[in-house]
DNA sequence: CGCCCCCTTGATGAGATTCAACTCCAGTGG
DNA sequence: CCACTGGAGTTGAATCTCATCAAGGGGGCG
């Protein structure tokens, strides 16, 4: 039941209707906006640690590259989104625009006299550590067992209602990020992300229009095929221990 | 440059050389011990939240159960670690013993009382949920990019250097968990680890001695095949932007 | 218009899973 | 004391999914 896209954020307005927002994204409000280009990178893995930031418009995506050139994205971001609460002296990944974004920013020492002096806020950052946690696990579940078509119908279905929580009304997907965005975030080749896209189009699940958008024709069988069953609940409340096997 | 080891802990006595806990250790010191026999279960996924634990002795085992039936175990739990700090209303996942297991309970409503409280606390805390965080990170990378060599070197050189930080003077890792336990963490089939412990016991970088206890004979070997490189720095500092592709 | 990058599609191969048989060991009970 | 049993682990052979290598399409932007 987590319908978040994407790691590493929160809803800025968790229950703004309209309006003023109430969660983390107070802390921005009267700081000015900043803007970066397509492609422009915020911070690098490594970086000293000095600033939190909002997502005010755009998508950027969080990576970590390994020693052969590797890179594996472990997120999303998109607006709204909260990006760099950490109590490491350093950032862990790098995050990088997709899209031309504009954002604010929050000194890490205005975040940290802030969260010693207002006690409301600290339950705010605390739901969103836990969130990011939650999404951290569910990526976990999906990079160790789950195949292909389980891995992209996951991502489209969240995309999906993220896109719908945002008052979207058609089931469109906006997929600003490219074919090996996606590729190295489900823990893929380009190759089959594209393969896999072309299987659900033609199979009718799913129908793409340019690059960047995906219309989902058939939203259950879309859950159906990302493979979460009903994730668990009855079935194993009643048979808790053995478990473990049945392929991967 | 993170070596603890599993998920969702850090060590109770991050500092203590000697005597008494100096970090959320602390927190249970006056707290009476509980036991668990091997094979059960502290919580299940989906219970309500009620209390945190400190691990005083013994191994568990974290995990999820999918729909249909497969297991995903996020990480392992030994002596000194703390489990359960969440900010959700239920427990994401099962938390259950591998060995006979003494641990001491705080309730949530006392932890949290606490943590409005005492100012010190929080920051042990943050940054247990921020090291949590660190690790599951890294746990995706191993999932999205490793294979099942480079997976079980990781896993071994991790458990080793837990050992040793433990006060271990011989490089030998003892493995509490079953083997399948160990290809539900790392996202392989039990035959699979079965046959890279062979491999790697017969290029005599390792050596077996019985089913729970393994032997590192060539440490620097292990690190070489575990594949972290120097996980990134100086190269990609230099070479910031197109990274991406290079095997999976 | 033409170039470049992104994406798609095809052919092939490697690594992990699957299925199956067998070994080893601990615990049980005769 | 030893045979029996069942769970855990090992090993082998066949299969399959996805990565890799290679070539070709197509859209956007100069």
């Amino acid at each position: 039941m987590y319908i978040e896209s994407g790691l590493n954020f929160v809803k800025a307005m968790p229950s703004a209707v309209m309006g003023q927002p109430v969660g983390l994204g107070s802390l921005f409000t009267r700081l000015p906006a900043e803007h970066l280009c397509a492609g422009k990178i915020l911070f690098m893995e490594g970086d000293v640690a000095k600033s939190l930031f909002e997502i005010v418009e755009g998508s950027l995506r969080l990576y970590r590259i390994l020693g052969d050139g590797r890179r594996v994205i472990t997120g999303f971001l998109h607006a709204g989104d909260i990006l760099g609460i950490s109590f490491n002296s350093h950032y862990v990944y790098t995050a990088e625009a997709i899209t031309p974004v504009t954002i604010r920013r929050l000194s890490k020492k205005a975040f940290e006299a802030e969260l010693a002096d207002s006690a409301d806020i600290r339950p705010l950052v605390f739901q969103q550590m836990s969130d990011e946690m939650v999404q951290a696990q569910d990526q976990m579940v999906l990079l160790s067992t789950k195949n292909a078509e389980e891995r992209l119908c996951t991502f489209l279905l969240k995309e999906l209602q993220r896109a719908l929580k945002n008052g979207a009304v058609q089931p469109i997907v906006q997929l600003p990020m490219t074919r090996l965005d996606i590729a190295d975030y489900l823990g893929l080749t380009i190759e089959t992300v594209s393969r896999t896209v072309t299987k659900l189009c033609s199979k009718g699940v799913t129908a793409v229009s340019g690059r960047h958008s995906v219309k989902i024709l058939k939203r259950a069988m879309l859950a159906h095929l990302a493979g979460d069953g009903d994730e668990c609940e009855e079935i194993q409340r009643t048979v808790p221990a053995q478990a473990g096997r049945l392929r991967h």
